[in-house]
DNA sequence: TTACCTTTTAACCTTACATTAACAAAATTG
DNA sequence: CAATTTTGTTAATGTAAGGTTAAAAGGTAA
């Protein structure tokens, strides 16, 4: 039922802490990505997309408001919780200052985070989604909305995409005429680089390449060891 | 761009305390109404639009989750936050069941609850620009008024809909030719995702479906593991 | 209570998707 | 060149999601 699992970046110094959270979490159907400081914390968030942040706001380095900062500047959206020391009052009114949307005092209840979460997480799916430009693009002689899922030649023909093939087609049209590696469309489209992840996305070049046969201009070339490249020749 | 005062409907039956609490949100340019159990809560919601209503838990007569409900009953969107006893995980977690936005352990600190009316305030703020009070619905040659529940085609037939079709009509057609997500309506609607809901949102879909035959430029797409889209062929 | 309306659950079927296997064809390497 | 790796392509398989209808369960008012 899930299109996918929902993903959180948990920053949390303590190990044996961070390991039982993160577990708990996975245990609970969520894709859990840990980084023990501040630092790691704001790289991972860059190399991927999440559906919401738990930080802990006492951390060496880097605490947890100055990453809140850098990943507002990036993104200010994602949800964001805080993990604060018992009765640190002002921790809690800063956090919120810096755009949290919700805060925990350690320590805390499991189950009551959980359902922190899934009210947080529900709550930003409501916000409707109304950026329709960057699903929009244009390709050769198609249309492609990665929105809605479509791929539409001379404005008929609409033909529908699954989520793979329509992820992979916005990748290779994101970097239109350019090369598009495959580790990328691995780890950012399967999550995972193996053989057999490969092999599938080699199986969705090949789909792709079947619907856009309709325009001889536009078509997909592979650069061996490397990746593809969406070419529309003019 | 708001020029009214916002507006926090305050149920609590301590008297004391209640009369604290109304004056220092007064003083940090609330409006409150302050009503002293969950009847008198009731007539005064029903009463008036708030912004925010603030109940406590425990209350005679009618607890603060019953209250609650029947808020919800009238009224999908507006923010609830509750005060429960310290400690009271089990409140806590049943709160946000009936679909509360927040709340908080008494006794507890009057800043902190500031930031959360201030937060929640303005996050719903954001949300209900744009599906604020719309209820009449043009949809090819349908008229839908999901106020009084009907749907009309060519001005005759007018078929009546239960509370759930018309919802799910409604957020269909407020997303016209555009992705209305599942988890939207399971969310907005059912106030729960699960395998059953989920489900049972299918089964309105068929109904749906079925009323809107008599218009054949008019249909119900999905969007696998997304949703579904309401369109209007021309 | 019956009667009626609404919603959920169940059942059964169809369609959509992603993965894997299998084999062919290029490209690369030494 | 032969050997190896990478890519191209089609088909088969298993699972999940959605379509539809009917029966069960819940609720309400006469």
């Amino acid at each position: 039922m899930e299109e996918h699992k929902k993903r959180i970046l948990l920053v949390e110094d303590d190990p044996n802490f961070g390991t039982v959270l993160k577990d708990y979490l996975m245990m609970n159907d969520y894709e859990v990505t840990h980084a023990k400081n501040g630092m790691e914390g704001f790289e991972k968030f860059k190399k991927d997309d999440f559906d919401l942040c738990i930080l802990d706001v006492m951390m060496p380095y880097k605490d947890g408001f100055t990453l809140a900062k850098e990943i507002r500047e990036k993104n200010t959206d994602v949800p964001i919780i805080f993990l604060t020391a018992k009765t640190m009052k002002e921790d809690v009114l800063k956090g919120y200052k810096v755009g949290a949307d919700d805060y925990l005092n350690k320590p805390f209840d499991s189950e009551v985070l959980l359902m922190k979460i899934k009210a947080i997480i529900q709550r930003k799916a409501t916000e409707t989604i109304s950026d329709s430009k960057q699903f929009e693009f244009k390709i050769g002689g198609f249309d492609l909305n990665s929105k809605l899922r479509f791929l539409k030649y001379n404005g008929e023909n609409p033909v529908k995409l699954s989520p793979k093939e329509n992820e992979l087609l916005r990748l290779l049209a994101l970097h239109e005429n350019d090369l598009m590696p495959r580790e990328l469309a691995l780890t950012k489209i399967w999550r995972d680089d193996n053989y057999f992840t490969s092999r599938s996305m080699d199986v969705y070049i090949a789909k792709l390449r079947k619907y856009l046969k309709l325009d001889s201009k536009v078509e997909i070339l592979n650069i061996h060891g490397e990746g593809f490249r969406l070419v529309v020749n003019t």
